[in-house]
DNA sequence: ATGGCTGCCGGAGGCAGA
């Protein structure tokens, strides 16, 4: 089963682009991030009519998650069921994809270490911890979680890490909360042998030359429980698809499992 | 030290992103 996760920064700006890699990619299951786009002006044919059923919220013109799935997609929930303002915000979708209980994140971004959005950040994730336990996890569900989770967990995840230490997106509170939720039983999916200290740049600045000279942060991270994990043939940044016309500033998660 | 970008909404320019 094919899995990919995509921060597209609007659906309906990027949907040529987007047809063009479904096509070449083949996704079983397809998750989107920022799709800027209320859900009455959503551009369901682009997946549908490629076999796809679609899960989607409704955001208005910011944020806004998505799925599409050929391979089945029960038991949708948009945001975590029960949660509250300011964190019942629709930033991510649960289903059931083929065996695989599958949770698309697009985190809160944060802004600036100490604000309330940047509180509200953590608070978010803790309750996504939560969530994602008692959806399956913790009675041995196939689970990955996979989407934009905002935090460059590790040093090397930013390319120059010393500009950024103890910043939003690097302090040491968002690398508990990311740990945290590696704590409930899941692990960082990765190439076949490569540690943590491989770099693996999801996300390029888009003013200046930052993606061509390299300079990115990693971002995007697709985890599961060790089951799943183990039926990785194999992960990878479509980073082709950051260097197009018009793309959009995060490049693609596609991962393989058997 | 993200600044030099981009999209959204709405019909200009402020907000947001990471």
């Amino acid at each position: 089963m094919r899995i990919t996760s995509w921060n597209v920064d609007s659906v309906r700006a990027r949907l040529s682009l987007i047809e063009d890699w479904l096509d070449r990619t083949q996704p079983d299951v397809t998750c989107w991030q920022e799709t800027k786009c209320p859900a009455r002006r959503f551009p369901r044919h682009a997946f549908t009519q490629r076999g796809y059923e679609l899960a989607i919220t409704d955001a208005g013109g910011h944020g806004g998650v998505a799925i599409a799935s050929r391979v089945g997609l029960a038991d949708v929930e948009i945001g975590i069921p029960g949660s509250k303002a300011p964190l019942n915000e629709q930033r991510s979708i649960s289903a059931t994809c083929q065996d695989v209980r599958i949770h698309t994140i697009y985190a809160p971004n944060g802004r600036k270490v100490g604000t309330r959005h940047y509180e509200i950040k953590l608070a978010w994730f803790s309750l996504l911890g939560a969530w994602v336990q008692m959806d399956g996890l913790s009675e041995g569900q196939p689970t990955v979680v996979i989407g934009d989770f905002n935090i460059a967990p590790y040093d090397h995840d930013v390319w120059e890490p010393h500009r950024y230490r103890k910043r939003n997106l690097t302090s040491p509170a968002e690398r508990e909360a990311f740990s945290q939720l590696l704590g409930h039983g899941l692990t960082e999916l990765r190439s076949n042998g490569s540690d943590v200290t491989e770099p693996h740049f999801t996300w390029w600045n888009r003013r200046s030359d930052f993606f061509e000279t390299d300079r990115g942060w990693r971002l995007d991270h697709a985890l599961a429980d060790p089951a799943t994990a183990s039926r990785l043939d194999s992960i990878n940044v479509d980073r082709d698809e950051r260097s197009r016309d018009g793309c959009s500033d995060h490049a693609p998660l596609i991962l393989d499992v058997s």
